[in-house]
RNA sequence: GGCUGGGUGGCAGAGUGGUCAUGCAGCGGCCUGCAAAGCCGUGUACGCCGGUUCAAUUCCGACCCCAGCCUCCA
C-alpha cells in the first residue's frame, strides 16, 4: 500500500486515486530561457521516479508537465540576445529535451506550452471575474481578489493578515490589496501580447498552470508536484484560481521536492551558484551517476552538491555494475525478500535511499553467489537487481559498456559556469587491450616489474585492472 | 518578525522506545606474484538542557543552530 506525504495536510496519507486505476499527475516544469541546472534536474528526476513507480504499481498514469515559454525573464533575455522570444524558447526547449533524455527521463504524456494555451487562460479569468474572485484594475491588469477565497493560505500555512503585514508595495501597482496577485498583465510597448476582453496583454504565471492542468486532467486530479519554492505563492494561487473558477476541489495530493544546495545555500539562478546538467556531465562523465546521486537521498530532503558526493555516487553505482559484470541475467529468480523490502521502502513515500540499501544487500548476495560458483543463482538474482533498478531508471546499461564508457568532452556542449571540462580523452579501448596483452605476456614469464609498470601506466590513464581466473578485466576509474 | 522543514558516526544518508540500516572513505583478515574487485570482520553516531519511562537518538517541553518561503525561482 502506497503512502505519500501530502504537503496540504502535512501528513503521510495512504494513496487512494480518485478513479483507480487511473492516476493523473501534473508537475510544474521550467521556464525556458537557459540551460537546465541541477536543481531543475532534481525536480524533474524526482517526478520521473514517482511516475515510474506509480506505473510499476500498475496504475494508469497520465503525466502532464508544462513548459513556461512566456514571462518577464524570457522577454528580457531575448532582448539582451537580440533574438526573438520564439527562437530563444525553441532553442532551450531543445536543449532541455536533450538533457532530460541523457538523464534517462521518460517523456511526459503531455507537455503543454503556455503560449499555446492562452485561450483557456482567458476563459478561466473571465469565469473568475464573473464569480467575483477577480477584478480589472485601472491600468488594465486583472487581479485575483484573495479575500474572496476563504481557504487562501491553506497549503502554505500562511494567514492573510501576515501576508498583508509583510507585503512590499511596489510603485505603480494597481492592486486593491497587497496579497492579490496578477492574472492578466496588460501589454507594455514592445512586449508580445494576446488580445483579450481587457485589451492586449499576457497571462500571469500562476494562471498558466491552473488552466493547463484542468484542461488536460479535469478539475479534480490526483497529484500535483513541483519544487518546494513553488508552494507559496505559486501553488497556493493555483488552488485559489482553480477552486474559484470550478467551485470544486482541485488536487488531492500535493508533493514538493527539496532543493539542491551549494555551500549550504539553495542552488538558483538568482544566486548564480548553479551548475547546469551539462557542466556536471562534463565533469562526471556518466549521466547515470547524476541520476543515482539525486535518487540516493529522499526527495524531500535538501541535497548538497559537492564533488565528493558525486564521486561517492559514482563509486556506489560502479559497485552495482561490478556485481552484474560477467553474468548473463536470466529470468528473474530468487531474491524475493530483497524485492519485497525494496517495495516496502518505495511504498513508504518513495524512500529511495532505503530502497538502495536493499539493492546493495542484493548486490552483495550476487557477489557471494558468484564467489561460490553458483552461476545460475547469480544470474537469476542479477535479473532481479536489474529489474528493481529499472524501476528507478537505473542499471539498464551493459555492465562492460558502463564500466568502460567514456564521454568525450566534445560531445557535451559546455556552458560557461564550470570552465573547461576536466575530461581527457584517454586511451582507446584498443590501446588499453594491447597493453593488457603485453602485460599478460610479461606475467606468463613472471616478469613482475614489467607487468606492474604496464599496470601503473594504465592507472595513470584512469584505467583499473582486475586479474581474474579467466583473464584480466578493465574499467575506467 | 510570521510560516514551513531540518539538526544522526570522517563524509553521504535511512530508521527506531530496549539486537543490523546502507553507501563512500578507513582499518584488519581471506583471496592475489603484488594489486584490483569480491567476501568476512571492524568504529562506544544520533544539536543542547530538562521531563515522561525500568529503558530515549527515537515521546513531551524549552533553548541553540541551519535551510527554505513570505519578491522571480524547481
Amino acid at each position: 500500500m502506497l503512502s505519500i506525504y501530502n504537503s496540504l495536510t502535512r501528513k503521510k496519507e495512504t494513496f487512494v486515486p480518485i478513479q483507480p486505476p487511473k492516476v493523473r499527475m501534473y508537475v510544474c516544469g521550467i521556464t525556458v530561457y537557459d540551460y537546465v541546472h541541477l536543481g531543475h534536474a532534481r525536480m524533474l528526476l524526482v517526478f520521473d521516479m514517482v511516475g515510474r513507480y506509480l506505473r510499476a504499481l500498475g496504475y494508469e498514469l497520465t503525466y502532464v508537465r508544462n513548459i513556461t515559454d512566456i514571462d518577464d525573464k524570457i522577454i528580457k533575455r531575448a532582448a539582451e540576445n537580440g533574438e526573438s522570444i520564439e527562437a530563444l524558447t525553441e532553442r532551450f526547449i531543445r536543449f532541455m529535451r536533450e538533457d532530460l533524455a541523457t538523464l534517462g527521463l521518460l517523456a511526459p504524456d503531455h507537455e503543454p506550452r503556455a503560449t499555446r494555451s492562452v485561450a483557456g487562460m482567458i476563459r478561466m479569468i473571465e469565469t473568475l471575474i464573473a464569480r467575483g474572485h477577480a477584478y480589472v484594475a485601472k491600468n488594465g491588469d486583472v487581479y485575483y481578489d484573495v479575500s474572496s477565497f476563504s481557504d487562501y493560505g491553506q497549503l502554505s500555512g500562511k494567514r492573510l493578515e501576515d501576508l498583508r503585514a509583510g507585503a512590499r508595495v511596489e510603485i505603480g501597482e494597481a492592486k486593491n490589496d497587497p496579497p492579490d496577485f496578477v492574472l492578466w498583465k496588460s501589454a507594455k510597448p514592445g512586449e508580445p501580447s494576446w488580445p483579450s476582453p481587457w485589451g492586449p496583454g499576457r497571462p500571469g504565471w500562476h494562471i498558466e498552470c491552473s488552466a493547463m492542468s484542468i484542461e488536460l486532467l479535469g478539475p479534480y486530479f490526483d497529484i500535483h508536484g513541483g519544487g518546494m519554492d513553488l508552494q507559496f505563492p505559486h501553488h497556493e494561487n493555483e488552488i485559489a484560481q482553480a477552486c474559484g473558477a470550478t467551485g470544486e476541489r482541485f488536487v488531492k495530493y500535493w508533493l514538493h521536492n527539496g532543493f539542491v544546495r551549494v555551500n549550504e545555500q539553495k542552488m538558483s539562478k538568482s544566486l548564480g551558484n548553479f551548475f547546469t546538467v551539462r557542466d556536471v556531465l562534463a565533469r562526471f562523465k556518466k549521466a547515470e551517476v547524476v541520476r543515482y546521486f539525486i535518487l540516493a537521498s529522499h526527495y524531500r530532503s535538501p541535497l548538497d552538491y559537492t564533488d565528493q558526493n558525486l564521486h561517492a555516487a559514482k563509486s556506489a553505482l560502479d559497485g552495482y555494475y561490478l556485481a552484474l559484470r560477467g553474468l548473463a541475467p536470466s529470468a528473474p529468480q530468487g531474491g524475493e525478500e530483497f524485492a519485497s523490502r525494496f517495495h516496502r521502502a518505495m511504498e513508504d513515500d518513495f524512500n529511495t535511499p532505503k530502497a538502495f540499501a536493499e539493492l546493495s544487500a542484493l548486490a552483495s548476495e550476487i557477489n557471494r553467489a558468484k564467489a561460490a560458483g553458483q552461476t545460475a543463482r547469480a544470474n537469476g538474482l542479477a535479473a532481479v537487481l536489474r529489474q528493481l533498478g529499472g524501476i528507478l531508471g537505473l542499471l539498464q546499461a551493459d555492465p562492460e559498456e558502463h564500466l568502460k564508457q567514456v564521454i568525450s568532452p566534445a560531445s557535451i556542449p559546455s556552458s560557461e559556469a564550470f570552465g573547461t571540462p576536466s575530461v581527457t580523452a584517454g586511451l582507446s579501448s584498443q590501446e588499453i587491450e594491447r597493453l593488457i596483452a603485453q602485460r599478460a605476456e610479461a606475467r606468463r614469464q613472471k616478469q613482475w616489474a614489467e607487468s606492474d609498470r604496464i599496470r601503473a601506466e594504465l592507472e595513470r590513464a584512469g584505467v583499473v585492472l582486475e586479474d581474474g581466473p579467466s583473464g584480466t578485466a578493465w574499467r575506467r576509474a
